[in-house]
DNA sequence: TCACAACGGTGAAACGTTTCATGAAAATTG
DNA sequence: CAATTTTCATGAAACGTTTCACCGTTGTGA
């Protein structure tokens, strides 16, 4: 026994098994190999507590089995949603997640992309909001609510329905004037689509409506903005009583904090306004029980992960779609009338 | 130029250079060569867009620049933060964090632990919970919140101090009687400190207590464990007033949920009760102005980050202690008389 | 001018797999 | 039973790096 080795080699396992080194690649690779041969390679495998080393199978085979992901970061929930999701959908398929936090940095996120070319990754799966990143056209990549080009699929929830979606069940809900608020950001990214939507919604339904863009041409502040919107709001307010009865906001995040201003300032929700959101990550998600923080258009987070796996794994499909839309739902959480 | 190679090697920027695969070795590793060479060289990489492959590299040197992250799920506002700050101090150091969510599946963890050993990382840093995990002695391994044993070490809040200063901040508050709530494992974890910290402050203050431990031998649902903290509390109001007036929770999310039963039942928090959560993750942590969501215990999450990258991957330090505790502090969220 | 050290480029060997051409043995066919 | 096909173990080559012994060049000192 003069097993200086640390950890043991193929060689060392065919050794042991008084096979060669192709008889024991085959086993572990699943190849038709004679039924003794297999019994006896298992049992040096265990012996020996073999594992592949999979540096090597990378080096030879070119294929990693992992995939980076591209995420601005984890806590924001939406982000930490579609995460645990596209882990889930990775994992099953037998690949890795390399979890690439950029913050939403263009110098961070295009470092990662190169990583990629490293060979590191078999694939990317990315939601940036960078207008630069270079993408070479022969490292799969599949991007989330940003549309890169025709050769890059883009998936994403269907944003404009998502805004119709809004200003139709708050006209059902019986609204006259509806506001929009929004912030972010000005870049050609899906999500913009649920002002559009929202702006359709409301002329096919006579509501009347007004929005409240705040430019992220100009670096703003979390103050700046919660300044600006709750300085936009009380111009609405005219004695008390608001000239709209309907919010839909950008974001949940926004419109938790916009029930917050209109509570300050004695407007009950949903009695005196109505206010929808956008995304349907239930920031109490581990505790299956709590609802929705808010009424909210509904992101199929689950479908988006599986969608853009598939897609960056799926090399039968013939052609790729570049661009990938899929359903969002409406869910009651308390701030709209039932 | 017949360049029929999708991507260059090294040999390629060697020839391209006129020089030697050792001279290309070296400029890329920072060795010292001629002033003339490194240019030659630094040309041939540009001009043939050449990348190292990192599976060669890990190959050669068992080095992968690559830790794995095992942590139950990335929604969890607790982990979703832990998340983002182990990428963080990874990536200052230049590695790079393959993440597995495990949903706490033993199964799950133990898998990803013998991929460790396949080179594929080298390192672990893990929240599990679970008793049976087997880690080799040789796969550097960090834990968060759960001690294993003294060759492993243990990454966690100072909870049992955390505790103490729930107890004495509520009695300062001028709390009489207060309540533990906790649901959670009955494994050996840190956490559970949580409340032989409280117990310790309740009798050093001379609070009078009561504790409500939710056994998880038997298994709960969520909506089981909202009645059942529905109907203790409810036997302890009488009349419509509560023979409490200060309750700390094991969690801010349980803290939140409590805060929503008691309102139902009309008390007012914090006016008639005072509610102490734990963890201090801002659920709106994207919005930096949003304070927090309750008045709880805040854990060092960057701190332990930081310390957990440090303790796995500075091998200059002579013994790893088997366990290290980081302050927290208390804020303010609204849910305590200020 | 010679001996010797210092510098630094060279190219082969090695890392641990997978793959493939080879050929021996077993199975099938007429 | 011979001829042919099928099955499957074998071992060498290759993947793209890093490392290291080797050696030619240049510089130094007596």
């Amino acid at each position: 026994m003069k097993q200086n080795r640390t950890v043991a080699r193929m060689k060392d396992v065919a050794e042991e098994a008084g096979v060669s080194l192709g008889t024991v690649s085959k086993v572990i690779n699943g190849k038709p190999v004679g039924e003794e041969y297999v019994r006896k390679v298992n049992e040096a495998i265990r012996k020996l507590n073999y594992h592949v080393n999979s540096y090597a199978q990378g080096l030879k085979a070119s294929r990693t089995y992992t995939v980076a992901v591209l995420m601005p970061n984890t806590y924001h929930p939406f982000y930490a949603m579609l995460t645990y999701w596209l882990n889930a959908s990775l994992t099953r398929r037998g690949y890795r997640m390399l979890l690439c936090c950029t913050d939403s940095d263009p110098r961070q996120e295009q470092e990662y992309v190169y990583m990629a070319q490293q060979n590191k990754v078999d694939g990317i799966i990315g939601l940036t909001y960078n207008d630069q990143l270079q993408v070479s056209e022969d490292t799969p990549f599949v991007s989330i609510d940003r549309p890169f080009n025709p050769q890059i699929p883009c998936v994403a929830s269907d944003n404009f329905a998502g805004g119709q979606m809004a200003a139709e069940k708050l006209a059902d809900l019986g609204c006259r004037k509806v506001l929009f608020l929004r912030t972010g950001s000005s870049l050609n990214n899906e999500p913009n689509k649920r002002k559009a939507g929202f702006e359709n919604g409301c002329i096919a339904r006579g509501l009347s409506y007004e929005m409240k863009i705040l430019s992220d041409g100009e670096w703003l502040t979390e103050e700046d903005i919660e300044e600006q919107f709750r300085a936009f709001l009380a111009s609405r307010i005219h004695d008390g009583k608001p000239d709209f009865d309907g919010i839909f906001c950008v974001t949940d995040s926004l419109a938790f904090i916009v029930r917050r201003m209109l509570e300050e300032m004695g407007l009950r929700v949903p009695e005196d306004v109505q206010l929808i959101g956008f995304d349907g990550t239930r920031w109490l998600a581990h505790m299956e029980s709590s609802g929705y923080m808010c009424s909210t258009i509904v992101q199929p987070i689950e479908s988006i992960a599986e969608m853009s796996v598939d897609l960056l794994l799926e090399n039968s499909m013939s052609i790729k779609p570049p661009l990938v839309c899929l359903p969002v739902t409406f869910a009651e959480g308390g701030t709209t009338r039932q």
